[in-house]
DNA sequence: GTGAAAGCGCTAACAT
DNA sequence: ATGTTAGCGCTTTCAC
């Protein structure tokens, strides 16, 4: 249906080498040649088959993007600041939404094999899963830069651009017990996931040097789900030594530890203290003051992506792994406040 | 680098067809050529190429999407939608993010014509611009199915899937009336959307059938931001006759009219009634009672993938359009109401 | 400046 | 049941 470059030379009666010349602007060609095939391809409404290029040239220049959830918009202006960079190379983006799964996640990967995508940008959902690690190191061997954003995987040894976990759950459980509190509870992430067990290790961190002694009961396990903030706000909420303050460690959890409190009739910080990790738009815009730890989202996207093009760039090498860490902004609201009854 | 079809033939000494059957499963092949051919793909960790496989059989696997902005939940879901059908029968997703511009539309339709992809499901920005219908034309011509999702072109012959828009809106608005509001302000799109178009055709038929008159006045026109839902509720707060009641045409829109009510410590329905097209998950999870249109966002994706396939499977003919309206549910939650003062 | 021809990795007749 | 071969649409040497 489509023509194709021979239809194109055909018309414009030169040879397919010299349409290709125009097309990629290689070699010379004549001016009085060049607006003869310029026109067919116009009459012709001719657009040259990336198929048959990347298969000529070896390459394609597709780049696969792995992420948990793209209802998130956490990725969503992840993924923005991923194709802000990459079409500035002229590189297209072949999307994956593994639903926190790593069976889709591997699904995904071999997709992405077949398409001969240059290179590879993923959230991993767990890091203590073989399999997913296994796979992705498997691309790394047939040479296709894998570049980690904001995730880890098994045997660490993979490069990519991170967020200091550790550091903004530390600075986050600070700022409470700075305002007196000695009862912090923790909602975390899945402990399959590395993200989830740093933001738990600088709450203990944090408690630790501040000589308080860390109450198995206030750490709870959630799976990033809204639900499960949910569920484990109402768990606190029933304590009978209830906490102070809660730490929550991931956007939608947030919201559903939100919701909760709103059930309750309960707010923050008069009631219940509550830092975040992760921004919720909404909630400062809504005047609700949620203090929380930035992670720049965005951000991780554009340097994600520039860092997988300094692969793709450079003879790429899978020894030299390159590893960015950000450090989290703080921002306090008032939400963290110790309010005395 | 990697391993092709012919490795795997010497491997297994026999031929590039046998492979090529094991790999597609048509013919026949002798159960132990078959494992021996099983057992080299192992050994070389071979993945088919998807670009040569596509070049050989005039056809590819992809298909495009083209949404206004990623980071919109709304999209997120719409995208979830799409991918859930479109994985069922091996369809991978080429992505694009037009940011509402019609320019970067029409340079994300090019990519796509290049990437042969097999059909394209769009969300349009604009309704008034030739550009974009055009090109978008030129992939029909092409026997490419074009399936647009809640949003429409210019010279509407397009299938696609929509939500009654018109509807919505007259019935939000009604609503609002039945509380007995007389002065109603809306916050619309830009105009050069036929969705933006059509909520304000709700809106009017609503209340001229109540025998309101419009003010123009009460009509004020926002791009779809967050900023000019914000700024437009700042207008309307600061009009001497003041309305009683807004209805915010999109979501983003809603949050920017929710962060200038809660800045003048304004809160809904006490000071003022508000009605929303589009839900906004975290409102009604936070408490805030918030009634609302509701567009069903993963349905839209679900149902245009499968309308996609349909074009896909059939010889696609482009004479025989095919629309499918859904209509959106009036979701009351107090919001709405008039409160005497 | 331009053309001829080989080759990219695979599929699909057509043979055998 | 398996092999041979042409061809998909393009790029890229190498000639001329």
């Amino acid at each position: 249906m489509a023509a194709t470059i021979s239809d194109i030379a055909k018309a414009a009666g030169v040879s397919l080498a010299t349409v290709s010349r125009v097309l990629n602007n290689s070699g010379y060609v004549k001016e009085e040649t060049k607006e003869k095939i310029l026109k067919a391809i116009k009459d012709y409404n001719y657009t040259p088959s990336a198929i048959a290029r990347s298969l000529s040239k070896k390459q394609t220049n597709t780049i696969g993007v792995i992420v948990p959830d793209i209802t998130n918009p956490f990725y969503g202006e992840m993924i923005r600041g991923i194709t802000k960079v990459a079409e500035e190379h002229g590189l297209n983006i072949l999307l994956w939404d593994s639903h926190e799964s790593v069976e889709r996640e591997i699904k995904s990967i071999q997709a992405l094999r077949e398409h001969r995508i240059r290179g590879i940008l993923i959230t991993p959902t767990s890091s203590e899963d073989d399999r997913n690690a296994e796979c992705i190191k498997n691309l790394e061997n047939l040479g296709i830069p894998v570049v980690l954003i904001d995730g880890h995987l098994k045997y660490s040894n993979f490069s990519g651009i991170f967020v200091d976990n550790i550091q903004g759950s530390y600075d986050a459980v600070n700022a409470l017990i700075r305002e007196h509190h000695k009862k912090i509870a923790i909602i975390t992430g899945r402990m399959n996931s590395k993200t989830a067990q740093e933001r738990l290790e600088g709450y203990e961190r944090a408690l630790l040097e501040n000589n308080i002694s860390i109450n198995k009961n206030y750490i709870l396990y959630g799976d990033y789900s809204l639900e499960s903030g949910y569920n484990l706000t109402k768990d606190i909420l029933s304590m009978k030594d209830k906490p102070t303050a809660i730490f929550t460690s991931s956007n939608q959890m947030t919201v559903g530890a939100l919701k909760a409190l709103s059930e309750h009739n309960l707010k923050t910080p008069e009631d219940i203290s509550l830092i975040a990790f992760d921004k919720v738009d909404i909630f400062n815009i809504l005047g609700l003051n949620i203090s929380y730890v930035d992670g720049p989202s965005t951000e991780l996207g554009e340097i994600g992506m520039s860092l997988l093009l300094e692969f793709l760039n450079s003879e790429y090498n899978n020894k030299e792994e390159k590893k960015i860490t950000l450090t989290p902004t703080l921002i306090l609201k008032g939400s963290e406040k110790l309010i005395k009854k």
